[in-house]
DNA sequence: TAGCACATGTAATAAGTTACATGATTTT
DNA sequence: AAAATCATGTAACTTATTACATGTGCTA
């Protein structure tokens, strides 16, 4: 009822992470894989607030460290096979999992999130038709890159989690990123030919 | 080439008023209140943000007040029919064109917009599919909220900039957000669909 | 005269990225 | 011995929100 943040709803970076526990134990690093072809496309955390962060939750006993393998308590383990150097893993505490458990049944706050090509496209008064064309083209070729890596990472999720009982969840994230990208992909063409009728002089 | 942020590619938040500075001289507030309904869906400020930027803009050179038309060469000026303080009105200089020109043909760095809901599904192993259920449909309120205030949008920009010649390009942003809300619907019954799926045990 | 709408501004705080510093083990 | 990969962590900085403090003129 102190410290942490989200008493009057902020931060989700602590939840994300206590997400990523849910799967299993991991480090920070491993989270940072992980999120790279899982929720990559819509979440994403940097090593400059993931290792603060979990230093917080482990104050606050959200997280603990696996005991080591290899006896004597120690708090590093090597996973096999693995070179470099050792690990911290973390796992979910009982308290950890509870306010994972509230956190999933909160109302999420809509974000307004930023767009810099729509704010560019509203004030391209000042210039040729052409500039919002190539704005718009360039658009293109990012969703286009975005279908094609949601395309490997949903080729990754079904080798990888084959019949997890969770995947319909994970599939649901990832129809996500291919409905808007191809919704955009749909807004382009039609942008496209606004460009066309404004350069004819046509009324729209 | 020294202090102005955007340099190796930041901020932002200047160019957006040296934007709405384009569409003509306002104040810090005007602005605020211009956004509401015009970029508001894709782009806002805060005063916090804005007070502080234009008086830095105002120290590189790239706005300057317009001068007061009661005489005195003063500062401030109120307009026509308007009640409260004065107002410190904003207009653009030549360099602040020139910045504004360069930066509607730069490109446009990527956002990767954080999605608080999909992390929501993404995690929501732990508990009951109606919670993933619930989530989803607060999601669709949220979508058609959003509908409905494009609606009222562009009924005022109809009403407000009737025949101006720049109406294409604020009717494509709108249409952005058009289109992304009805994909987003679209992909909300099929998620529903998915939960039921999952209650009954069915693949997917 | 109280309250509202208009209007500007600052301070405190939060949140996040990037660059940097370090360390350990394996491969070339 | 150099380089690559794995791994943790901190410091500096940037960006943004929120709350607060203040001022002015009109209207109920």
């Amino acid at each position: 009822m102190s410290s942490s943040r989200n008493d009057a709803g902020r931060t989700t970076t602590a939840e994300a992470l206590l997400g990523l526990l849910s799967l299993g134990p991991m480090s920070g690093y491993a989270m940072r894989q992980l999120m790279d072809w899982s929720t990559g496309n819509f979440w994403q955390e940097s090593y400059g607030q993931i290792y603060p962060t979990l230093k917080r939750l482990g104050e606050e006993g959200l997280v603990e460290l696996e005991a080591s393998t290899d006896g004597e308590g120690g708090e590093r383990t090597r996973r096999e096979g693995r070179t470099g150097r050792e690990s911290k893993v973390y796992r979910l505490t009982e308290t950890g999992r509870a306010r994972l458990d509230a956190w999933l049944r909160s109302p999420s706050r809509p974000q307004v999130a930023r767009n810099e090509l729509l704010l560019k496209i509203f004030f391209s008064g000042l210039v040729p038709v052409e500039v919002v064309r190539g704005q718009v083209r360039a658009f293109c070729e990012g969703q286009e890159r975005d279908l094609a890596l949601y395309a490997a990472i949903e080729a990754r999720l079904r080798s990888e989690a084959a019949n997890d009982k969770r995947m319909p969840l994970w599939l649901m994230t990832l129809r996500y990123g291919q409905v808007e990208s191809r919704a955009m992909l749909s807004w382009a063409e039609e942008a496209l030919g606004m460009c066309d009728a404004m350069d004819e002089g046509r009324a729209v």
